[in-house]
DNA sequence: TTAGATACCTTGACAGGCGAGGTATATAGT
DNA sequence: ACTATATACCTCGCCTGTCAAGGTATCTAA
C-alpha cells in the first residue's frame, strides 16, 4: 500500500468490518472497494487480508459461506455478525480517540 | 497505555521526535510529558521507548549526550538532528494522510 | 496459447511493542 | 536503620500483525 503499513496496522480489522456493515462481501471485492475509495493509496495485501479474516472469524465477528457462482472462480462470502457490529462501533470509537491523542502529541 | 497499542504503533518515533522539536529531553521526562499531555491515556512503555531511541539514533535522527547532574540519577539526553526534523515533518505528513484515508474507509 | 483478471490459500521471515527482569541514586516516612 | 517511592537507565525474549513468496483454479480476450 502506498501509506506506511505501520500506520494502518491495528486498523485492518476495523476497515474490513466497515466494508461489511452495508452488505456481505468477499475478499477480492473488499480489497477492490478499499482501493477504489482511496485511489489505491490503501491496499490490503492478500496475506494480510486472509489472516485478518481468520482472526475475525475466530472471534465470532464474521460468518462465512460459499457463493453459488456457476461460472468463474468461487467466492467465499463474509457476513458481519451482531457481535461484529458492536465490536466495529467500539473499534471506531477507539480509533477516534487514538487519533485525537496522537494529534495532541504532534507539534 | 490505555489506548490500544496497535493503534499507536507506527507513531512511536513520530511522537518521540515531536517531543524533541522544542528542546532536548531524556527518556523519563519524555514519557512524563506524554502522559501529562494525554491525561495518562498514552504511555510509552520503558522497553518501547528505549528500543525507539536505539532506532532513532541508528538512523541519525537524534544525538545523545549525558547530562552533568551532580546529584540524582544520571540522565541521557537526546537532541533531534537536522535530519530528524526533516523526517519528523515527513512522518507527520504521512500521519495526516493516513488519518484521512482511514476515516474515508470507516462508516 | 498466452496473458491477465478473478478468486482463494499457506508458510516463514521480519519488525515493533512490551512484560519481566536488572542496575543505581535520592528522599520521605516509620 | 529500613522501607517505599520516585527518579533514571538498560536488555532479553515473547507475541502479534504484516507481507513477500509461493501455490491452486477459473474465465476472457488477444
Amino acid at each position: 500500500m502506498s501509506i506506511g503499513s505501520e500506520l494502518l496496522r491495528g486498523n485492518t480489522d476495523t476497515i474490513i468490518l466497515a466494508s461489511l456493515v452495508g452488505h456481505d462481501s468477499y475478499g477480492y471485492l473488499i480489497n477492490k472497494e478499499i482501493m477504489a475509495k482511496t485511489d489505491s493509496q490503501v491496499e490490503l495485501k492478500d496475506a494480510t487480508l486472509y489472516t485478518a479474516f481468520r482472526r475475525l472469524e475466530k472471534d465470532g465477528l464474521v460468518n462465512t459461506y460459499w457463493g453459488d457462482e456457476e461460472v468463474g472462480a468461487r467466492r467465499k462470502y463474509y457476513a458481519i455478525t451482531e457481535k461484529g457490529r458492536e465490536v466495529y462501533e467500539q473499534y471506531k470509537e477507539e480509533w477516534l480517540a487514538a487519533k485525537e491523542l496522537i494529534d495532541k502529541l504532534l507539534v
